[in-house]
DNA sequence: TATTTAATTCGAAACTATTCGAATCATCGA
DNA sequence: TCGATGATTCGAATAGTTTCGAATTAAATA
């Protein structure tokens, strides 16, 4: 038995879940700025804005493995896009997940 | 060794983590919807809009020990006040912080 | 004061998260 | 095709979460 409003929760659950871990929310955070809003696929390389696996780990000082599962989570609650270039893999967070969210707090589920 | 954005991300994934649990987001939604905005002590014994512990669990089908401890997360969090009437606890949620959290997600740390 | 009602604490069981290093897979360029 | 670079998967150690029932504490009232 479930519903739209459980799963709604259950849903918001889990993104909160996902910014609920320091490293993840810094990550989350990362790439909220570094992004350009509003675009999709925000990485650009020519004014070498970047969010790249690896970048995140170095300037967050989090090993691969580690910057690698995280932004697993992020994925996996929605919070982030990804998208492969070449070697790397690029991510980005989709402005519309922010508007989202803020709305959650504005307007909480009826 | 700590900074103010280092400390502010701690607070907001603690916070993320009080609302991470989906019977504990359901309280809080629950307090958000009873409760009457605006006020502090929202809870008006006239109207018999009621948000204590018991009635948390009754109206969520959650037995009392879990919803004690559930709460008292949340208000750790900060996310939510409590005061004892009698012999029941009543909980409401601050507006304020509300439109804290909105504002996290449309102007997020700089 | 004894009883009832409301809430918390405690201990336990089962489960989930965090993090790392080593091994592996994917892609590019020489 | 081989080596280098970037990312993922896996296994393991450690730590934390969720939930419950039983025991306890707090307040009202008979």
């Amino acid at each position: 038995m479930s519903n739209y409003r459980d799963d709604q929760i259950k849903h918001f659950a889990d993104v909160f879940k996902a910014l609920s871990n320091p490293n993840r929310l810094r990550m989350f955070l990362h790439l909220v700025t570094c992004c350009v809003p509003g675009t999709v696929g925000s990485f650009d390389a020519e004014t070498g804005v970047s969010a790249c696996v690896g970048d995140l780990g170095r300037d967050l000082e989090i090993v691969p493995s580690t910057v690698s599962h995280h932004i697993k989570e992020l994925h996996r609650a929605g919070l982030i896009r990804m998208e492969r270039r070449g070697q790397k893999i690029e991510c980005w967070v989709d402005p519309v997940i922010l508007r989202g969210l803020a709305r959650f707090f504005q307007e909480p589920l009826t």
